[in-house]
DNA sequence: CTAACTGCAAACGTTTTGCATTAAT
DNA sequence: ATTAATGCAAAACGTTTGCAGTTAG
């Protein structure tokens, strides 16, 4: 049976107050003011169970790898080509299009994953200029 | 300017007549029955190449890399948990989502990638039995 | 002839692992 | 006391890159 560790707790508090999702190594840097000993491979080790207990996100956009904390409630991703900031958006896969996907794939569906991409409200401004 | 290359064309039949998406080494692989002194390095050049162009479609399911030829119209993924073959779906995602989305979020979208994971109806039949 | 493309092998960044030690229960 | 979790370092993995030679235009 698994432990409690505060290495682990940690790990939770800072994707928690993070703006975005963070990468291993920026948990691990961030994670260092605490445990200045802690050790990335302890991080990876804890993202893994933490991910599949689902206490977290975990996020591949391009095949490097972003967590989040606090897997709140369904929601999709938006990552920003400009700044690479990665927000939570609102889902709009709902039950009836798992329902109607079902009908006519044949499949059953468990679960989805959704990003989007393009860019942010504040590049926006920034690049085409704040009218 | 590119120049075309037998390796890039062999690449593409491959994917073409894959049932379903090909890591970088399958490709390699099945590309050495025609070509046996390819090197993975070109594989991989190739598929970064033609991710690019948009003539092949690009896939990360859980940080592993998958990919698939003729990229033929949009459509959203399905991969079964139990024989990780990946099918493409039918793509729930319209302009209207995309308008709502920007409308509720403030961003601009520009694409996205949509993933369903499940049982897929072959391995369905295996485990619950063929009634 | 030019330069895009190749094979090869070395290098890279990320993630995993083995092992002896520490710490939670 | 038991054994999950750790720090450390080495290894594994997928991918990229430098280079000299080849090939398409």
């Amino acid at each position: 049976m698994p432990r409690k560790s505060k290495q682990r707790g940690i790990i939770l508090r800072v994707l928690k107050r993070a703006r975005t999702h963070l990468t291993a190594t920026e948990i691990y840097d961030a994670e260092r003011n605490d445990l200045p000993n802690i050790s990335l491979g302890t991080v990876y080790r804890n993202l893994k169970i933490m991910g599949q207990r689902g206490d977290i996100d975990v996020l591949n956009f391009d095949g490097s790898l972003a967590r989040f904390g606090n897997n709140s409630y369904p929601h999709a991703h938006f990552k920003c080509d400009e700044c690479d900031a990665i927000f939570d958006v609102e889902d709009p896969i709902i039950d009836e299009v798992y329902k109607e996907l079902e009908r006519t794939e044949g499949h059953s569906i468990f679960t989805h994953q959704l990003q989007f991409t393009g860019l942010c409200q504040n590049c926006k401004s920034k690049i085409l200029g704040r009218s």
